[in-house]
DNA sequence: GATAAACGACACGTGTCGTGTCGTCAGGAG
DNA sequence: CTCCTGACGACACGACACGTGTCGTTTATC
């Protein structure tokens, strides 16, 4: 019934405030206790303003996240895959450590199937894209097994930084970062390679 | 100021109660949609009487899902240690996968430091230190290389799992779990066993 | 310059929170 | 067996955030 707002009369300044205000606020309140009311008090707009652009203020979260978002962008390639690997990861260690940001989308997205869906789409899905785009890469120049499975390669490679996370173990330092990655490169090469 | 309740004088039944509705409810609605207030009409209890005991609804939920935990219990040994890890992986699998009372905890202490303690010593601490349990013994049958480092293990096997939860990718079913498996103990052996 | 619609402001009903109060009832202490 | 403390159910309460509606005002497109 309600017509979609037409996006080119859209206010870009409502709606630099309203992600700045957003990131304001999460930064010192966190974002359990961010709320859409606050957002609008301190960007100075009104709710209504808010809820016509955004469906909830875990999508306005996830905009913001994707304004400052240099995930998805072309991976490193050195020639060194290890380092290469080390720099991806610890930018997602840094992005769920800054801020509660990206553990709120996350924890937010666990029970809200629509949100959860625009964060694949938006966040995650590029960024995997681009990993496995340096994997196969690697793949290619026999770094890597030929016959080794991108999907496995990745969960083995992000999981722990997840698990560790959604369990409150510990983010991993970067001596941590080198020898789980060691690790995981040694299940993906070939077991013999002399 | 408020002085700690006595639980001598306890009433058994409304716990169970309170922790029989919250099941109902939470399979029936989910746990974003959980309410205290509709767990104590449904249990035929007072509001007061579940703040009395529980801080959260969080703290509710996590109660629940303690009663019904063999996580903890002695980890399986069959000798087979491959077998015995796809049957923990398993186990955990179908709790983040059975109904929204896992994903809703973890999604919550996220953003409560309080509830992240609790589930920590709770569930998740008592399940990680039989998993290195299992995990010694097969290094002193010289299944696993000598100086593996339990912790890169638990995140390598269990990693995945909370990944592909977090980020919405889809939960492994078994034969990806065995593949999972096979790279990570690949990971874990020595390079030249011959 | 006209006009349609996005805007800020403000009010509204709803639902849940967490707490307070009160009379009742149960189960340990003596 | 009786007393008496305190947990209990019930209910009311204020606070807060939600999401929507209304109404002039402003702004950007045509």
């Amino acid at each position: 019934m309600a017509k979609p707002p037409n996006p080119a009369r859209r206010s870009e300044s409502s709606r630099q405030a309203i992600l700045a205000a957003t990131g304001e606020l999460c930064s010192q309140v966190g974002y359990g206790r961010l709320t859409i009311e606050a957002i609008a008090a301190r960007a100075g707009v009104s709710k209504k303003t808010i809820y016509r652009w955004w469906p909830s203020k875990g999508a306005v979260v996830l905009e913001l996240l994707g304004e400052t978002a240099t995930i998805a962008t072309a991976p490193p390639d050195t020639g060194d895959l290890a380092a290469d690997l080390h720099t991806m990861l610890t930018e997602i260690v840094d992005i769920l450590t800054r801020d509660s940001a990206g553990t709120g989308v996350i924890s937010e997205a666990l029970n809200d199937p629509d949100l959860a869906r625009d964060l694949r789409e938006r966040l995650i899905q590029p960024g995997i894209d681009a990993f496995k785009q340096r994997l196969r890469r690697a793949q290619d120049a026999g770094r890597l097994h030929p016959d080794a499975d991108l999907d496995v390669a990745l969960d083995l490679l992000y999981g722990p930084i997840y698990h560790r996370m959604a369990l409150h173990l510990g983010m991993p330092g970067p001596a941590y970062l080198g020898s789980l990655i060691t690790h995981a490169l040694r299940a993906l090469t070939p077991p013999t390679p002399h």
